[in-house]
DNA sequence: CAGTGAGCGAGCTTCCGCTTGACTT
């Protein structure tokens, strides 16, 4: 007599265990078993001749899908199968929301149960919770399955039919899709208001005065009564002052006559306000929050994030981290509360609990919001965790433990002065009551904004008072073009569209960094050309998918399939094979999208054509009746090409390169060239003599306008002698390699292997003038080695050595938890131990399970390596013979 | 590592959302 009990993660079935009784066995099913097929490969034969199989629906028939179960699916299934043969009762425990409904159905259609068969739902883990569930289960909802069906196929639909439309238009691997090609479109659309720009100037008055010795700064606001013109006064397209604004533009030359007329005059306090105003903390985090958070304030990328956050879940450090809820459970706003009293005293608590409202829309709300676990938090000090994960969960616990703590007293001051015609303003901002600033400040993209919150003292002044003036300054500013997305705020704002879900934010921006649409410079997301090209035919023939509203509108539709208020097949006929379905719209539009004309990238204000080729983006243009092309280097992106920069590339091709000057021993010519990698220099001209001439590029920091010959000359004669090393009596060079600048101490390693160190960009040395001592110094520090700060990471236990070759055995903190290393392996920790309380004993006896179990290791794996031609790996030998014998 | 952009043409590429796994640098 037992009753299985089925949920998604092992996690979850671990904590639902302890309070389920004895007899109850729980499995995880690991997300969904079954899908769609992925690929060719997992096309079943029976459908594969079948017009529509590639899709895997059955656009002929009712929408039916195929559902295949994954390869790295089949296991669980084969476990789930075994369980339910010793089990006289099923419970389908998933979440309640869409995707876990379908899970349970997919569960039943696969498992098929010949014992009765039950679903419960749970939103808290707690006993009582558990308990209560156990006693209410219900049936299956199966309008919501087919609401999830609907989302699914439509899905699979929209990707899979615009999708080969790319590659026949544009170029091959290409995708698009619901959730992406709107990501990429936001980011493209900024990219054009980037591009449009004009960039404004202006200039005003910055005074520095002072009352009873305290110092204040004003600015200067109007001059006989008309405002002084701002940043926010200018069009961004045109650089002017919009149409239709009353503000006078001052100019260098008419700031500093300003400055000269008032310097010396009295100033005179001719207004004074004072504002009281609260704030209120924000609400506990989400997924989608702490993401924003986490890169604003940890710089960590969403990807990131969620490993440190998924292993913080896994040990019990706090609740489950994929969520789009705000909701706090009742014990953990108790135990919120006790911190807040505990750690900043009752003054510090809001008077009453606070609970807040999920507003984004989707939202399903199946968990609670990322909060420390338990009843009672852990503050940071006492989890003992390091590093990332500490930052991580400080994060949180912070978070959790601000928003049940009172609101921020502060008052805004703002005093008028008045000196000659001119007005001055400065602004004062007094905190009265810190509140919840105490535990958390709320980061923000935008730097100014971040200033907003400190305070800015002002000394007491009243109307009629007159401070005296120290200096005026005038001061030059430029207005700035909109900012680029950050994954912060890409991930902020598809949230607020209700596009995407906490499981896919941080995939959306690796999908659309791996298929090329955009890359990551100093945290900010640069699209390519390539977006740019797909962006235009996707706005242009089928701008409802890529309408920024569609994921909204077609949420409100699966709402109302879920209710039973529509059905679901009509909806997708009518979406797929209507009039203006997605179907007769790609037959129609087929035959009209030119390739050479969507291959082509309009760019405004530019006298060439952007076209996209097979080896990445060129330039194309017509010269005396001939076509001249020229590529485009690859960290060029559409908003670095201006027509000063298009010029540099043709006349490259068509004068050939710039000479920079003859080599003064050889007398061959030096070239600068502008190659797919960047800029490079090269030695003579390739000929059939010399089909390979040396070539070397440019450092870091170094550009074609300012490179000199002489530097040049010592690029091409890297690699370059510094002398011999003073105890092995080996070379020791300095050269250029693929990883930039670096030092070599020729087979002077242990084991007779070169010995290198790269040259840090952000040191001192230089490859072309560092001297052998300095080389030696370099050499005698051990590598730095590829890990995030500092070589060797430090073990989170120490077991002792293991017992025959007194090699020693340590636990690590890894992203998918705590695991063990011994040598050169890595064994993670099975359920049933703890990290905290492993012996060395049962260590030894891991790893002696695992060597055995490995001899049949997994003979290939899919390589899932992205342009692998400029990072070649070593692959290192699989085999494990050291140890299996 | 490198200066191309058309062509042979089988079979494949691709979506979103749920979840963890096994892996070295």
């Amino acid at each position: 007599m037992s009753t299985l009990v089925i949920v998604e993660s092992p996690t979850k079935a671990r904590t639902i265990r302890k309070y389920l009784p004895n007899d109850y066995q729980v499995e995880a099913s690991m997300g969904h078993i079954r899908d769609l097929p992925q690929s060719a490969s997992e096309i079943p034969a029976a459908v594969k001749k079948e017009k529509w199989s590639q899709l895997g629906v059955n656009v002929e028939a009712d929408f039916e899908p195929i559902y295949v179960v994954p390869k790295d699916k089949k296991k669980v299934v084969k476990t789930l199968k075994d369980a339910l043969k010793n089990a006289t009762e099923l419970v389908l425990a998933t979440d309640e929301d869409r995707e876990g409904e379908s899970i349970s159905w997919h569960l039943l259609q696969v498992l098929k149960p010949k014992v009765p068969t039950k679903r419960m739902v749970f939103h808290e883990i707690t006993e009582e919770a558990i308990q209560n569930a156990l006693h209410h289960c219900r049936d299956l909802n199966e309008q919501l399955v087919h609401a999830q069906e609907t989302r699914r196929i439509l899905d699979r639909l929209v990707g899979y039919t615009l999708s080969p439309l790319l590659w026949k238009k544009i170029a091959p691997k290409l995708s698009a899709g619901r959730v992406q090609s709107v990501a990429v479109r936001l980011i493209v659309m900024r990219e054009r208001e980037r591009r449009a720009f004009r960039m404004g100037s202006y200039w005003d008055l910055k005074a520095h005065l002072s009352k009873d010795n305290t110092p204040f700064d004003a600015k200067l606001i109007s001059v006989d009564g008309t405002k002084v013109a701002t940043g926010s006064d200018f069009d961004e397209n045109t650089g002017q002052i919009k149409a239709g604004r009353n503000v006078q533009l001052l100019n260098e030359a008419d700031a500093n006559a300003l400055k000269e007329r008032l310097l010396g005059k009295p100033w005179n306090v001719s207004n004074f306000e004072e504002r009281q105003n609260r704030r209120k903390p924000a609400p506990p985090f989400t997924t989608s929050t702490l993401q924003q958070e986490a890169n604003r304030k940890l710089r960590l990328s969403a990807r990131d994030t969620m490993r440190v956050a998924q292993s913080l879940y896994e040990n019990g450090y706090i609740t489950y981290m994929r969520t789009d809820s705000v909701h706090l459970s009742e014990q953990a706003i108790a135990a919120a509360r006790e911190c807040v009293t505990q750690m900043y005293g009752p003054d510090y608590l809001s008077p009453q609990p606070r609970q807040y409202a999920t507003k984004s829309k989707g939202a399903q709300e199946a968990h609670e919001a990322i909060r420390p676990a338990g009843n009672r938090f852990r503050t940071p000090r006492e989890t003992g965790l390091k590093d990332r994960e500490l930052a991580l969960y400080d994060l949180i616990w912070k978070r959790t433990v601000a928003s049940q703590m009172a609101e921020v007293r502060q008052t805004s001051l703002s005093v008028d002065l008045s000196v000659e015609n001119a007005l001055f303003r400065a602004n004062g901002k007094r905190i009265d009551f810190p509140g919840f600033f105490r535990a958390y400040v709320e980061g923000s993209d935008d730097p100014d904004a971040a200033l907003e919150n400190r305070e800015a003292i002002l000394p007491a002044l009243a109307v009629g008072d007159r401070p005296d003036c120290q200096d005026i300054e005038a001061v030059g500013h430029e207005t700035q073009p909109p900012a680029r997305f950050t994954e912060a705020s890409l991930v902020k704002t598809l949230e607020s569209e209700g596009i995407g879900r906490p499981s896919t934010y941080a995939s959306i921006i690796g999908t659309i960094i791996d298929r090329g649409y955009a890359q990551m410079q100093n945290n900010a997301l640069v699209p390519s050309f390539t977006a740019f090209a797909v962006c235009s035919l996707l706005e242009n023939y089928f701008p409802d998918l890529v309408d920024l509203h569609f994921t909204a509108k077609m949420e409100a539709t699966l709402d109302r399939i879920s209710t039973g208020d529509v059905e679901w097949i009509p909806y997708l006929r009518e979406f797929y094979s209507g009039d203006k379905g997605l179907d007769t719209q790609v037959r129609q539009q087929e035959d009209q999208i030119e390739p050479t004309e969507a291959k082509t990238i309009v760019l405004e204000n530019l006298p060439v054509n952007v076209r996209i080729g097979k080896f990445g983006p060129y330039l194309e243009t017509e010269k005396d009746g001939e076509t001249i092309t020229a590529s485009i280097p690859q960290n060029l992106t559409p908003s670095d090409l201006d027509s000063e920069q298009v010029e540099v590339l043709l006349r490259q091709k068509t004068e050939g390169p710039d000479k920079l000057g003859m080599h003064p021993e050889t007398g061959e010519p030096i070239y600068i060239l502008i190659g797919s990698y960047g800029p490079y220099v090269q030695l003579g001209e390739v000929s059939d003599e010399n089909p390979k001439p040396k070539r070397a590029s440019l450092p870091k920091g170094q550009t074609p306008e300012t490179i000199t010959l002489e530097t040049a000359v010592g690029l091409l004669s890297l690699p370059r002698l510094l002398g011999v090393h003073p105890e092995s009596g080996n070379k020791i060079q300095a050269g250029l390699g693929r990883f930039g600048p670096y030092i070599v101490h020729k087979k002077g390693g242990e084991d007779g292997k070169d010995d290198y160190r790269s040259i840090r960009a952000s040191s001192e040395d230089d490859v072309l003038t560092i001297p052998l001592e300095r080389a030696l110094e370099m050499l005698a520090e051990p590598k730095r080695g590829r890990g995030r700060r500092g070589s060797k990471k430090k073990p989170m236990r120490e077991l002792g050595d293991h017992p025959t070759d007194k090699e020693p055995l340590n636990i690590y903190d890894g992203p998918y938890g705590p695991y063990i290393k011994y040598k050169r392996k890595n064994i993670s920790i099975p359920d049933g131990d703890s990290a905290e309380e492993l012996t060395l004993e049962r260590a030894v006896e891991l790893i002696a399970a695992k060597s055995s179990s490995r001899k049949t290791s997994t003979a290939k794996r899919k390589t899932t390596s992205k342009k692998t031609s400029t990072a070649k790996r070593k692959t290192t030998s699989k085999k494990t013979s050291n140890s299996d014998s």
